[in-house]
DNA sequence: TCTATGGTAAACCTAACGGTATACCTTTAA
DNA sequence: TTAAAGGTATACCGTTAGGTTTACCATAGA
């Protein structure tokens, strides 16, 4: 088998097992008896667990926001309505069996420290939402585009942690009844 | 020393070292040399790791609810300004330098099965504070109390959140903006 | 005064951790 | 045809994990 193939192989397994179980109780020997590969693969793909842990998260990311924006935008076309769409990829999201919070929010408790790697890139990936909420916001006419992208983000982290921790599966719905006050109120 | 003191000793520095390194990141061999006990000591108290886990999550509702109310009550009277208040409790929290996050939600992200002991524990913590935030609800005449609360209980998690993964620590005043808007329109 | 009780340090247990080394097999392309 | 590249299984490394055991010491209540 091709080597770009066993990587995405082991990155594939890892992403399953740490978005499951987190990455510190995840070891490696679990990783390579799921993804079916040997250690010494795993090893001649990455330097250590921890740059498998970051080139997880960096496909996270990917796979996240590229499922994200095409849902938002297959979900409504009126940017008005792809500002509230969201909140129903969301809701979507949260009632999927696999459904395990967010796995950056995850990772920073890991990672708590600002300056981890693992934590800058979380910090990374919530930012580029809020660049694409952002986006979103000034094609449908916001008085400050940032500052309501900040506020829907607030509101979609609140909606995340709602539906993991308490199990709140209603909790998109909560967030999108207030996101629609204040989309109201940005474009009035 | 007397028994319960050494208990709470260690409690104590497993709360710290919990909530800064991370649950399964943290050893028992940490512990007790940070508690200054002898495993045997550890053990004669709990009888797992995660009976000690158990304990420090408990014990840290505790002193977080007791030290959310007290502060929210000297900071304001009225109920509908204690409503606001609670976000001023939080942004200050935020800007503490040992702030990690909410440990719930942390705890959460690492024992991510909803049956998990743990998890259950951070599922009522949450519970409990939204009782609480009801509760000034009702006291301040809100139509919905148990509507409102939950609004704002989820706008202080996006608030957390933001200011943790992301380092934002101007997050509590955007919840309190946002949760300034949703009390006026359920007090009106 | 005696004896639980609960403390101590330190050795020890097994299992698992992240990571390396060895030896062999398969594919592929010059 | 051959040799490099990248795969495999497996054994191994030192360290650390959670947890137990042993032997001893200090205190306090009957």
């Amino acid at each position: 088998m091709a080597a770009a193939s066993k990587r995405e192989q082991i990155i594939d397994q890892a992403l399953k097992l740490f978005y499951q179980h987190g990455f510190n109780a995840t070891g490696v020997d679990k990783i390579i008896s799921e993804a079916r590969v040997s250690k010494k693969t795993l090893y001649n793909h990455f330097r250590s667990k921890n740059e498998l842990i970051l080139a997880v998260l960096r496909k996270r990311d990917e796979l996240f926001r590229n499922n994200m924006m095409r849902e938002t935008e297959r979900m409504a076309v009126q940017p008005r309505e792809r500002l509230l769409a969201l909140f129903d990829v969301m809701g979507n999201w949260f009632h999927e069996e696999t459904f395990s919070g967010c796995m950056f929010i995850n990772a920073s408790a890991e990672f708590s420290d600002l300056k981890d790697p693992c934590h800058i890139l979380c910090a990374e990936h919530k930012r580029l939402i809020c660049d694409y909420i952002e986006e979103l916001a000034k094609q449908a006419g916001a008085q400050d585009p940032l500052e309501l992208a900040k506020q829907l983000n607030l509101l979609i982290e609140g909606a995340i942690v709602n539906a993991h921790v308490e199990g709140d599966l209603e909790a998109g719905q909560r967030a999108k009844r207030m996101g629609e006050f204040l989309v109201d109120l940005a474009l009035k």
